[in-house]
DNA sequence: GTTGCTATTATTGTCGACAATAATAGCGTT
DNA sequence: AACGCTATTATTGTCGACAATAATAGCAAC
């Protein structure tokens, strides 16, 4: 866990320490996706008292990570490919227009040191070693720089702060090392240039492309996945397949 | 009031009715914009303990109403001009591609619904009487069924269980009543109509265009506002733009 | 054996008190 | 009078206990 939240300050406060590590279990998938959260249990686990645990379930709860009901209690949000498509759907919305803004308000400054890191990724990609995790990186590094030259408060806290748990809680649960390595790098070559040259309506274009290239890439090997399954034996109604098929 | 946010279900616990409350004192200006927030003031005029009022701040500061420091306390979402228009910008992203999925998903019964609300605000608007009231009531209904029609949680949930809130405070605070209200009324229709058309590209483009106007008109207010200003005396134009609605 | 009600248990919501941190007031020095 | 330090006060963070609600187990009737 190079890549730091660029949104999330340090943690002071007992509350925000014991946040960052159920996060991390969350993301990680050490608590499993869908899973009840007990919280006298977890208040034990942690050693601090129910209402610290409350609080930091609060900010869980703002980063989409649980759902909470009124007398019920709280669950680790599940995981399902509608909603990873429907996460895309959103980042592609929010990014283009972030990207748009960026090519708008970035300063030259921050635009030459996005240009300085692309070539910091295209030489560690030469290399062609560990590139699924430098990629991966690379990748976070490269859309969190993006939104932050969008200069736009709202759009930061909607992406930086709260799709992006979600966003890295799919990658690991659901093992998607971006395998486009280096068609994706050339986009983010062209959304860069189009940055450049202040041509917002390219770059929100080509970011929107982007991030929808990434979602139809699932899509494909969903169905592939479907066809699959399908051959070997459709009566296995599990779980997984009939949310395949609804998407 | 007549107007119920779609997300936001039936207030069980009283740290929700609290909230309730409070946010409806935050939107309309009671509680003012900026100023700092007290928990054991509050806690005492609304005569519960200071738990279930920090319940209720961290729901205020899911809905970006309030901002929390840590060790420090919270305050009431500062409203300004650049807020406003990042707002603006944030919408046009999110609810152009709710629009764009409305026109995807949408069932035929949603849209003839849809239909039939637009010819009930055709006829409310052709009496011309109380027309800023009904049309901001009618405008909300309107992106709220758009929204919705998305049939995509992250969205909804991100618009109308987050934005709009802030979305309602500008209004309150700002005192907007849509002056393009004709104007306004016939890209309703064409919107409705490209999501009859099944054109989600269209869709999304009238969309953006939509709330586009709204966001120019406000810059070209502010333009001429400053101009104004500018030619009497400096200082305070934002402080001045704030406090002349309310008390 | 299943269904429906009741009693018990467990979990969540709320409360008041204490601890830790920040804001303020008072004082002394320059 | 202005600055900096210290002591006091006020505010936020954390805790453990109680109240209200939901989940469960046990029993009765069919």
């Amino acid at each position: 866990m190079k890549t730091q939240n660029p949104t999330q300050l340090a943690a002071v406060t007992t509350a925000d320490k014991v946040f960052e590590q159920i996060q991390h279990a969350i993301v990680e998938g050490d608590i499993p996706s869908g899973s009840k959260i007990s919280e006298p249990e977890l208040a034990k686990r942690y050693q601090i008292s129910r209402s610290t645990l409350r609080e930091a379930l609060n900010r869980l709860e703002k980063c989409h990570l649980i759902e909470r009901k009124a007398n019920i209690g709280s669950r680790v949000v599940k995981c399902s490919i509608e909603g990873l498509l429907e996460l895309y759907i959103t980042r592609e919305a929010l990014e283009g227009m972030a990207c748009r803004q960026a090519a708008k308000n970035m300063s030259d400054e921050e635009i030459s040191h996005m240009q300085d890191m692309l070539k910091i990724h295209a030489q560690t990609q030469d290399l062609k070693d560990g590139v699924a995790y430098y990629q991966e990186e690379g990748n976070l590094d490269f859309h969190y720089k993006v939104i932050l030259g969008s200069h736009n408060k709202q759009l930061i806290e909607l992406i930086c702060g709260q799709l992006y748990h979600l966003v890295r809680m799919y990658r690991c649960q659901f093992g998607m090392h971006s395998p486009r390595a280096s068609q994706a790098f050339q986009e983010h070559a062209n959304i860069i240039q189009a940055i450049a040259d202040r041509d917002g309506e390219m770059a929100e274009m080509l970011m929107r492309h982007h991030i929808a290239s990434s979602r139809k890439n699932i899509e494909k090997k969903i169905a592939k996945e479907i066809a699959k399954k399908d051959t070997k034996q459709s009566a296995q109604t599990e779980q997984v397949n009939i949310q395949l098929i609804k998407t």
